[in-house]
DNA sequence: ACCTGAACACCGTTCAAGT
DNA sequence: ACCTGAACACCGTTCAAGT
């Protein structure tokens, strides 16, 4: 009935990615799920890479306020980190795409990046701080988004991640304490690793804070 | 004649990784190079997964200081950090690997982990604050190491990377300038990505300054 | 333009069997 | 203890062919 359609697949495949992990996206399973013949998918895909790709701008897609970041360029910055972070957090296989993707070949993340340099620039920093700050920033938010507080997947229950958590935190806790002695003491809040908006907000402060400081150390307003 | 040995076999696997890239790191493969076959690499580890494990571990097994770390921590973690980069940076696979595996499984990796952990601890942060700066220096170590400046692979020439980095820097010269004005205009800088240790240093401090500016706001000492 | 059928060259893994 | 042979259930992708 529904005709095959780029977007489709790409959102079946989400589905299966958030439900079941990247690994589980496959030609073949895509295809099955669609009701459809797995070459069929190759009209609409290069190969599996130009898939993922797509995966991965269907996630960013339409994320970069179009008018803002006319403030303060730092307060610019942490928003649109804040806001990448938060766009990944609604999908629980996204910071795995991301990472499994060249972020160059991906238009909404060229379009992220693009924001963030001029907000660099604007920040007072040189061609190569700009560039780097940039990337450090952008990579920082996919490994936030990727780190825990990470949403469990739709099929699993509440009571699904606890017991992962718990079997984390038994992990840790048969460490041996003479090698390990840190980490076996706080084998609780490693394993726990806080409310997950505190995380991210930590986060997002951590990664500004380095910026910020670079910036009053070499003079950039 | 050298026996099959666990030690031989994560070896040549960290040798196929580095060539040809961690996907080319595959049982049947590594069986043929190995001159076995595939099904006895299943004695020496459980499964594949294992066998990542394995190569991550061999990766950073040995760097931990022994007696060190003794200074001020701000000085000890950023030793850390500059350390586990410069070791990860030894083999261009070593990022991939290390994303592709449970750093909890790598024993190597724990010990990096509480050492940074105890660090942490000394720097006056609380437990949770610990466990996230912990944390977050330690990807983002990772995500310097698979930054630009990575090794070329030894199999592929000097040309070759240079042929890699002229043809990412036409990709972005040929996006359209109106919607992507600062990639074209610093597609040089984004391309070349400065020097290798120039950027290693620039990351290590970005990282430390955030740490050090969160630990003076908070009043740590 | 859009999809199918058949085939190719791969995977990881299990299980019984050999030495 | 350490390795092999045969088999199973998967992969991504190509290419000719259908409508």
């Amino acid at each position: 009935m529904g005709k095959l359609t780029r977007e489709a697949v790409v959102e079946q495949a989400l589905e299966i990615g958030d439900a079941e992990g990247l690994a589980a996206v496959t030609i073949r399973r895509l295809a099955q799920e669609l009701g459809v013949t797995p070459m069929a998918l190759y009209w609409h895909f290069k190969n599996k890479e130009q898939l993922t790709v797509g995966m991965a701008d269907h996630l960013i897609e339409g994320f970069v306020i179009e008018g803002g970041y006319a403030g303060p360029w730092q307060e610019g910055l942490r928003e649109l980190v804040a806001g990448l972070v938060r766009v990944l957090r609604r999908h629980p296989c996204a910071a795995d795409v991301l990472d499994a993707v060249d972020h160059i070949e991906v238009p909404a993340f060229l379009q992220v990046w693009d924001t963030a340099l001029g907000l660099a620039k604007r920040g007072g920093f040189s061609r190569d701080e700009s560039c780097m700050i940039s990337q450090y920033l952008l990579s920082g938010a996919v490994a936030l988004a990727a780190g825990p507080g990470r949403h469990s997947p739709p099929g699993f229950s509440e009571q699904e991640a606890a017991e992962r958590t718990r079997l984390k935190r038994l992990r840790l806790q048969s460490l041996p304490p003479d090698v390990y002695p840190h980490i076996v003491e706080m084998a609780v809040p490693l394993s726990e690793g806080s409310a997950p908006d505190l995380y991210d907000t930590f986060g997002v402060d951590l990664l500004m804070a380095g910026i910020e400081a670079l910036s009053a150390r070499s003079g950039g307003h």
